[in-house]
DNA sequence: CCTCGGTTTTGAACACGTTCAAGACAACGC
DNA sequence: GCGTTGTCTTGAACGTGTTCAAAACCGAGG
């Protein structure tokens, strides 16, 4: 559970108070170099009581994630809302998406250092991350429904997911950029952005449809992450619960 | 260089058994689970004595990585002289690769914890690990070298290096796939390696040549990790270790 | 005012990965 | 034998993330 814990304003501002001294020390000198001890003195307040309002070290990153998600909105504006272009939108999602998350580059490498862990709850594929992702995929969702675009059938159901794949894919890129101003990130969205919408013409391609349909069937496979027994119980998300928007 | 530093045959035997001991702890409880602590013991050997031989806890993995490797050729066995079909060929190679892991799927998972970490000596990508993945990218060349298979100008150079991207995609899915003897990797395997041979193919057709061409350019450009200014001349393999930092 | 229940806060304590100065050992030249 | 040099081994000690029992705080009822 991602327990946010905090039922009075003043244990709110607590918790803020931590995460603003975790993030400001990450982002200057770095994630590992960073101790609990070091966050709990800059938010003056004892140690175990940033436990108490964050369950490990890690989930600071998940609360950062949802920070960043906010600002991500706020940087793309009325973007959607101004263009009907295809490849204008997504263009315009992505490079606001590594707008948002530049002062924090070395922080988000952890996203992908535990995307691959089954079990961490920091993978954007773990049931804690689950809200999270899907407002990012139905940002994908927006930017396709509000395009003049035409989708093949088989494909439509899935590319907003398929979208935010790449989305991920564009980050992990911009991760390992290390040119200046990490302009190789931006080339590449610019680069890649027309493929896709060539891709997305040529799935309707009868030449490729049974492979894209193939595609397609092990993308929907491997969603119900067979993860366990699970806790079944249902997210206890009942309080707090509803994120917003 | 992975630090054998191991002079002496008593000193190659302690490192053995070392490992021995790691890897089994590993298999048997997990690698969180396992404490230096009980690797030294197991192995009879104080816990110091193992950070003269392994440089940290995640050198062990990387040691296996080395192991799994001869363990991957010996399954394959002469199975590349007997067989000019590229998808018989690729095929052999896909599963026998996940044979050899089998015993160790959890720790496997640290394959891609770390993939995504520029810094991490762990990644497939850094510079510790470059001697195993030139093997690895060695071999999917032989897939294809011997293989009645025409490949395109453009694909040619890179095929091998794709081939490899494909192999570490399959060991992903592996790595997450719950179901009874992981058959829906093989099953993966089986149907992938088809759609393989066939994008190859559909490589050289004139519509996709263009982008077929961009994509290997980037990774092209990929290649030469920016990783700072680059050690080169001394990979400070002295003995004591320069620890760094 | 006091008491009670829940929420928040504390800091000592724990187990872990890792380091390091010191010692043990082995081979060799004298 | 004896020192010398390089390899190997030891275990206490350090700083880390994390836990937990206890304390402090706070609002509401009596």
């Amino acid at each position: 559970m991602t327990e946010a814990t905090s039922k009075t304003r003043k244990g709110a501002e607590t918790r803020e108070r931590i995460l603003d001294a975790a993030l400001e020390l990450f982002r200057t000198q770095g994630y590992a170099e960073t101790t609990m001890r070091q966050i709990a003195q800059a938010a003056d307040v004892a140690v175990g009581n940033a436990y108490y309002y964050f369950a490990s070290k890690d989930q600071l990153i998940l609360a950062f994630y949802e920070r960043n998600h906010v600002e991500h909105l706020r940087l793309l504006g009325d973007a959607l809302d101004t263009t009907r272009d295809f490849q204008e939108r997504l263009r315009a999602v992505l490079r606001t998406k590594v707008d948002s998350a530049m002062p924090y580059r070395r922080l988000s490498t952890k996203l992908f250092t535990s995307a691959a862990d089954p079990e961490s709850p920091l993978s954007p594929f773990s049931p804690e991350s689950a809200p999270l992702r899907k407002e990012a995929v139905d940002l994908m969702a927006e930017v396709v429904s509000g395009a003049s675009l035409r989708v093949g059938k088989d494909l439509r159901a899935d590319l907003p997911e398929l979208l935010w794949l790449y989305e991920m894919g564009i980050v992990l890129y911009w991760v390992h950029d290390s040119s200046p101003e990490c302009e190789n990130t931006y080339g590449l969205i610019d680069r890649t952005v027309p493929v896709v919408e060539r891709l997305i013409g040529i799935a309707k391609l009868p030449v490729v449809r049974p492979m894209v349909r193939e595609l397609v069937g092990m993308l929907d496979e491997l969603r119900p992450t067979a993860q366990a027994p699970a806790p079944t119980a249902e997210d206890g998300s009942a309080p707090g619960g509803g994120r917003r928007r």
